[in-house]
RNA sequence: GGGGCUGUAGCUCAGGGGGAGAGCGCUUGACUCACAUUCAAGAGGCCUAGGGUUCAAAUCCCUACAGCCCCA
């Protein structure tokens, strides 16, 4: 066979001609048949703000690596892909777009600034898919979707409404975390918080009415504008004969009352707290129960509102020095001490959250919530790793009404309508006149819904949902959702409550999580830091199936993983591995085209067979259990150790040979091997396996390794004889190599050996002789049986009952012998000691398991033999 | 304050109740007719500490120390 593939693997060259052809034979379209066992997903749809990440890349491969073995599994596999709008991320980045020109998003109005933001997603929807097809990942193209594309829409419509006409969605004025930056609210779980060095200033209320004052300590000085109360324990008999009194606060002068709340800790500060409920959380609940006034002092915009007389206008920070020393020149501040407190940060732009009261629309959550907890602890759903349930479940029992509304333009917008009689209407269709007085001057509600409230639906809004759809009907629920584990309570918790609700149904049986991808010193990528890493130029340095092996044999579940270029180094050797092989079988096969195994199988072809049934049997239960990078360790494992560096070095004998019959034999055990090896490594490096398949296998038109079957075990396969002999072999090998550096020995240099074996050994050994000979490069090999005479003068080397002997007529170095000997018998008699006290123990006796007590009899007889074989020879060197 | 994760070879990390593993790095030798992105040999670890369970603990449980993350 002619051949001219060159010694390096050139991936850019493959990738794109590969991704062609799988794109053009239809092979990732979902087959929908009736009565197939389903194997489906959906993509967690990347943001359109911009490039995916490696953490994307990390995603979508262990959705591919999945998707692709599922499918060679026989399985009716649906992988949907998609994108999402991401409302706050990209109105944010149109906005710094539009920055440059020295526009507003006001300036231009929501109907401009909506088209722009379509331009945005067009472009960054175009590059995502470019990304995700480098990546050669294999999502069905034709059934890809958009949260803000029409279906997705009315899938959000009809959920709002339906909600909104259970009592589950409500309008109102409640505390919300408020961005002033992005202004616009933000739900719980898009705050940041971090611990921040800061002070809490201690600040003296003088009584009204009453002698004395009360002292309050506060983070936030500011705030004490808009207190309307003082609330204490009301256990605390400090304070007991003050509640329902008042006092004065100060520079509002105006009287507020001293109220008493179990929320309060007598043990911190003075036990006294202010209440400022339009500015905090805590305090708005406070203010609830109590019915106080809520009174904002601080705007939207950070500043100080016009209710605060000389600081209106004055920005936040500002007020609160401004305040502050007005406080001290009344001499009403007592003391100001460092603190360490947790500020909220919007997610989206770090800018610090102002807890503000507004009108807001909310999702009543305990309902919900309820079922959602019930079938996790059923076990219909399991998170992979386990200990991931526990997040969940403690975030869901926990869980309070979710904020969806955005005071921004680029999302779903509310369907509600509002008349100008003030009749409310929340409805499916765009209504034109007002059911209550007719009228038709109806505005729509000006915000949108979180992002987080479309991709809540995206496991059946994407299936059609609400049609009855075939691809509902077939490929719901889908089998699996792999998500990182930072989107479990934004994502995965709701899809779960949603489609509970919606679909009667779970949206997923598994949840596979991973963890982040780090850079090279474990810090998290980020744009800010500038330690990203491309995925893309990875690929175009090394390609895909070298990234795709990077992460995939870097990960291990649930757990973040570093990036580093050398273990991208390693995949990309691997990869180069796999090809050069692959060339030694082309240039070797000939024109043999009679596949199968042969007739007759040698050792060596029982040995690699079985290590290869081994192989399949572990690679797929490490599937079956989401272990990925175990997985492909075991296909890296066997293809390098046991097909390159064995299999393959033991056939050059016969494939060189004149002898037609096993020169052919070996031949076809070498295509099933490498055939079958392909098909296991296909899942996680797609491109180079069907690359080389298809100049491997004679393949008919339109046949491709994406679709080959995934091999099964083979229990006609399993070899346990060939594999001790070989093991004993490969021992062997080893010891005479050992030997021969030990001594410095190059390969160039040609040296006898001599083994010495118990008779039942004579057989194999003789068998192997010329195998031993070429693959220790050493010179003849000459087998003795162990009655006969030992070889005087050589170095020496035992594994298990057979006894490797290099003679050197007189060069060798005794006093350098006898110390490597006395190493040897030092650790022999280390592991005796072991198994000696755990032999002489009854209970280990009587209490393990017999299979166990055997295997230690039989490591003490192996090493009783070794003792007496070392002892033996150090007498003997000793006497020289 | 609540919850979780991690601590194994110089580095990065797998594994996991019964003889310590990989990749990279290091030392040594070899351009051996698939591959120097290679091959071969070697050095290197009382598996953070203490206690408990067990015939047996690096592995399970508890505590401590160190680091990280999430939630309030």
């Amino acid at each position: 066979m002619s051949i001219n593939l060159p010694s390096v693997y050139k991936p850019a060259e493959v990738e794109k001609k590969i991704y062609r052809f799988w794109l053009d034979g239809g092979f990732f379209r979902a087959p929908l048949e009736k009565g197939a066992n389903v194997f489906s997903m959906v993509i967690p749809p990347p943001n359109v703000t911009g490039k995916l990440h490696m953490g994307h890349a990390l995603n979508s491969t262990i959705q591919d690596v999945l998707v692709r073995w599922r499918r060679m599994q026989g399985f009716d596999t649906l992988w949907l892909p998609g994108t999402d709008h991401a409302g706050i991320a990209t109105q944010n980045k149109v906005e710094e777009h539009l920055a440059h020109e020295g526009l507003s998003r006001y300036d231009i109005g929501r109907e401009k600034f909506l088209e722009k933001a379509w331009q945005w997603k067009e472009d960054y929807h175009a590059r995502i898919l470019e990304q995700l097809y480098k990546l050669g990942v294999s999502c069905d193209w034709s059934r890809e979707r958009f949260t803000l594309d029409e279906g997705c829409s009315r899938a959000v419509r009809e959920v709002f409404v339906s909600l909104y006409e259970r009592g589950l969605i409500y309008r109102g004025d409640y505390m919300v975390n408020w961005c002033p930056r992005c202004h616009t609210a933000i739900s719980d779980i898009e705050v940041e918080h971090e611990d921040k060095p800061s002070t809490i200033t201690h600040i003296r209320y003088p009584g009204a009415g009453w002698e004395g004052s009360i002292s309050v300590a506060t983070t936030r000085v500011e705030t004490m504008l808009g207190d309307t109360a003082v609330a204490v324990h009301p256990e605390d008999k400090r304070y007991r004969d003050l509640v329902g009194k008042e006092v004065l606060l100060p520079l509002v002068n105006k009287k507020i009352p001293i109220i008493a709340d179990e929320y309060v800790d007598p043990a911190f500060g003075s036990g006294a707290v202010k209440i400022t409920p339009a500015h905090d959380p805590n305090d708005f609940e406070i203010g609830q129960r109590h019915g106080l006034e809520v009174i904002s002092v601080i705007g939207g915009d950070g500043k100080m509102t016009p209710e605060t007389g000389k600081y209106a206008g004055m920005d936040r920070y500002e007020a609160r020095q401004q305040v502050l020393k007005d406080l001290q020149e009344l001499s009403l501040v007592e003391k100001i001490e460092d603190y360490e407190h947790a500020v909220g940060h919007c997610q989206r732009c770090g800018t610090e959250i102002e807890p503000l009261v507004s009108l807001q629309w909310f999702v009543k959550m305990k309902p919900l919530a309820r079922e959602a907890i019930e079938k996790v602890k059923e076990g219909d759903i399991s998170f992979v790793p386990e200990r991931f349930t526990k997040v969940y479940l403690n975030w869901m029992e926990n869980i309070r009404d979710w904020c969806i509304s955005r005071q921004i333009w680029w999302g779903h917008r509310i369907p509600a309508w509002y008349c100008s009689c003030g009749e409310m209407i929340v409805s499916r269709e765009t209504p034109d006149k007002c059911p209550a007085c007719g009228g038709n001057t109806l505005t729509q509600d000006l915000d949108v819904l979180d992002t987080w409230f479309s991709s809540a639906l995206w496991p059946f809004s994407t299936m059609g949902w609400p049609e009855k759809t075939p691809d509902l009907e077939h490929y719901f629920p889908t089998s699996v959702l792999v998500t990182a584990y930072d989107i479990l309570t934004f994502w995965v918790a709701r899809m779960i409550f949603m489609s509970l609700d919606f679909m009667q149904d779970i949206p997923f049986s598994d949840v596979c999580v991973h963890g982040l991808v780090r850079d090279a010193q474990g810090r998290k990528m980020s744009k800010s830091l500038g330690n990203g890493v491309d995925p893309l130029e990875v690929i175009g340095e090394f390609g895909a199936d070298t990234l795709r092996f990077t992460l995939i044999t870097g990960q291990a579940p649930g757990n973040d993983q570093r990036f580093r270029s050398d273990s991208v180094e390693a995949s990309r050797n691997f990869a180069n591995k796999i090809w050069n092989a692959s060339r030694f079988l082309l240039m070797n096969l000939g024109e043999e085209k009679d596949l199968g195994l042969p007739e007759g199988l040698n050792r060596h072809d029982r040995w690699i067979l079985d290590s290869f049934n081994a192989s399949v049997e572990k690679t797929t239960a490490l599937l079956e259990k989401y272990e990925l990078g175990e997985a492909a360790h075991v296909v890296y494992d066997f293809l390098w150790g046991d097909f390159c560096d064995w299999y393959i070095e033991l056939s050059k004998l016969p494939l060189y040979s004149d002898n037609i019959i096993e020169k052919q034999g070996t031949q076809k055990v070498l295509y099933y091997v490498l055939e079958g090896t392909l098909r296991l490594l296909h899942p996680f490096m797609p491109f180079i396996s069907e690359e080389i398949w298809q100049q491997l296998v004679r393949v008919e038109k339109g046949q491709a390794l994406i679709r080959a079957a995934w091999p099964l075990p083979d229990e006609k396969l399993i070899d346990e004889r060939a594999r001790c002999e070989m093991e004993l072999v490969m021992g062997t090998i080893r010891s005479i190599r050992n030997l021969r550096s030990e001594i410095g020995l190059p390969p160039g240099k040609k040296s006898p050996i001599v083994i010495r074996v118990p008779e039942k050994h004579l057989a194999l050994f003789a068998d192997e002789k010329s195998y031993m000979e070429r693959l220790s490069w050493s010179g003849p090999v000459s087998i003795i049986e162990n009655t006969e005479e030992k070889p005087s003068s050589s170095l020496t080397a035992l594994v298990d009952e057979v006894e490797i002997y290099l003679p050197l007529e007189g060069v060798i170095d005794l006093a350098q012998e006898i110390n490597r000997l006395e190493k040897e018998l030092k650790d022999v008699e280390k592991e005796m000691q072991k198994v000696e006290a755990k032999l002489g123990n009854e209970k280990f006796l009587q209490r393990a398991p017999a299979e166990i007590v055997q295997k230690e009899k039989a490591k003490k007889e192996e090493y009783d033999l070794r003792r007496s074989k070392l002892g033996f020879r150090l007498g003997e060197l000793k006497s020289l």
